[in-house]
DNA sequence: GTTAAATATTTTATATATGAAACAAATGCG
DNA sequence: CGCATTTGTTTCATATATAAAATATTTAAC
């Protein structure tokens, strides 16, 4: 088949490469994701005997004192509700956080840290912003702002 | 900027705005990446009623008509060898794929796509790729091959 | 005010996910 | 050969994750 046929792209019914790019763009953030995430998750267990969601829900935490409700907790940890219920009982197994009633609705309660959360996540935190700091340490400063850029405006927060 | 700037920081035992900003693009990233799985997921499961663990095994084993062994599965996937397990047997369940025997060691097996698994995974990966290129449209081409290189980077594949 | 609709959480069923232990089979070594 | 080690997978216990159903309360309609 020596001819024209199959030239190059011609008249072209390919998927387009800028489709495959993209598909390729997906998978490879896929992967540093859970490669991070697996580096992450087995410092946490080596170093504090805990998990990255527990983690992640003190973090949250930490950032509002007055406590937050179950489901802002899992919409905001973009999990779902259930879930949420879980991790809690968890944590307040093991004293770091507490269940208060909110006055004047019986539906929902807050999650708040404890004197005794708010020292054990003080202390993961730092430790844990060093093995980010770490794992980013192949980036220039530039390639960051640019990443976050980017995934900004993947999650179509332009302004 | 006149001269010796740096000074902002003075003598400066701050972590370092630079580590901030790695955290956060971290966290950028995480929740780029949960949004766009969890859209994919509920497309997947509209869609087809399965889900991505499922049709990552599927992708994966379309790649190498031969088969795979569970291990290569699980090291290719970035899951644990257990996971893989029950992926597959609920696959087998479904007349997806099969594990065929390995002739000269019978510790291990191999699982290889069926007709059916093939087409099943055929159609839904045209789809998937449609889903991706739209998700995935808010970036231009130098976004797309400079966000590449980055995570190629940071998943120390330099070369 | 009693019922209907909406809200907030938990429960349930199931699928993923891990790490460790159990098992089975292959390999290496004396 | 006989046995310790290694290799490949499954099983186990547990944690995370979802979606959907069940519960409990509040708010809104009428």
């Amino acid at each position: 088949m020596t001819g024209m046929n199959s030239a190059p792209q011609a008249a072209a019914h390919k998927p387009a490469p800028l489709s495959k790019q993209r598909l390729r763009l997906w998978l490879q953030m896929l992967k540093a994701t859970r490669h991070i995430e697996s580096r992450l998750r087995e410092n946490m267990r080596n170093s504090y005997a805990t998990t990255l969601p527990r983690f992640d829900v003190l973090a949250m935490l930490d950032r509002v004192p007055e406590g937050l409700k179950m489901s802002e907790l899992s919409s905001r940890l973009m999990v779902s509700n259930g879930n949420v219920t879980g991790i809690i009982d968890r944590l307040v197994n093991d004293g770091l956080v507490v269940r208060v009633p909110i006055e004047g609705d019986r539906r929902a309660t807050l999650v708040r840290l404890t004197q005794k959360g708010r020292e054990t996540f003080t202390e993961m935190a730092a430790t844990h912003e060093a093995w980010v700091d770490e794992l980013f340490a192949p980036l220039s400063n530039d390639d960051i702002d640019c990443a976050i850029d980017m995934l900004a405006r993947l999650r179509g927060k332009d302004e």
